[in-house]
DNA sequence: ATACATGCAAACATTTTGCTTTGGC
DNA sequence: GCCAAAGCAAAATGTTTGCATGTAT
């Protein structure tokens, strides 16, 4: 946690308290454990984080993410219905999605990816091997909107 | 599914063979099930498939889809331990990711993102609104190799 | 005082495993 | 015939909801 965690901390409480959610010790403690960690957390970290272990029940933090999500307060990573999906691996072949927020259509994308080349970089840097990357974007599709 | 298919079944299979899989009934209607889909497919889906349907068992086909995956016939999409993950919005402020394949470790990645520019030219294209994207590098972290 | 938030327990959904039987090689 | 794969059932994991109680405003 930087020195500037404190100020990060009030601001985002700020921001919750604009949104009309409530100060409670739960909410403080979610954010200032978000903010001070430095890699995406699941709810079971949190449960289990020195922070809220004892402290919150686990139907509290979810609740309190799925609040905080839908405020725009905090992002959730990976595909939303929480079930793997498959596809074949042709060779050569790549792929990138376009996911519908709404209805969860997920369409394949034809574009040229602009990241491949990214990954050699990246593999150089971080000692990481055999590296691919998914790119998936996001947004409500024509039908939903 | 395009006059190709077949040609795409076939090279599936061989590629399964030559990896030591036996070529039984549930291999070739999964294969062929997600060679004829536009779009990846979860357990579910194929499970429900009007090929799959009643012929063959959810674990079966789970099993078949974790063979298949270990031996790169196909790709998961997807964070890969079935749990959500959150992090911090802050405004401006987009993170890619670097996760390892082994044992899961997310880090975030400090790299300008390439792809931003895409956006607008998907969202003219498709029709989508609110977009945004999600992109993960995966490998195996120097630890792990 | 009133709504919103919490805690506990139970329901769900999906994935994963154990064990016996079947069938590809 | 041997061993991988299938089938069935049950366990494990992670998410989500119902309802009574507590608490921030």
């Amino acid at each position: 946690m930087g020195k500037r965690s404190p100020d990060r901390l009030n601001w985002a409480v700020q921001q919750c308290r604009d949104r009309g959610l409530r100060r409670t010790k739960a909410l403080e403690e979610v954010l200032r454990t978000l903010i001070g960690s430095p890699r995406p957390l699941t709810l079971a970290d949190l449960v289990e984080s020195k922070a809220l272990r004892n402290q919150c029940d686990k139907a509290t933090v979810y609740r309190l993410l799925m609040r905080l999500e839908e405020n725009g307060i905090l992002r959730r990573l990976g595909l939303h219905d929480r079930c793997a999906y498959f596809t074949m691996k042709y060779p050569g072949k790549h792929s990138d999605y376009l996911i519908c927020s709404e209805c969860g259509t997920i369409e394949e994308l034809d574009i040229a990816c602009p990241v491949e080349a990214l990954e050699k970089e990246i593999s150089a840097k971080s000692g990481y091997r055999k590296l691919y990357h998914e790119l998936e974007f996001f947004g409500v599709c024509p039908d939903c909107a």
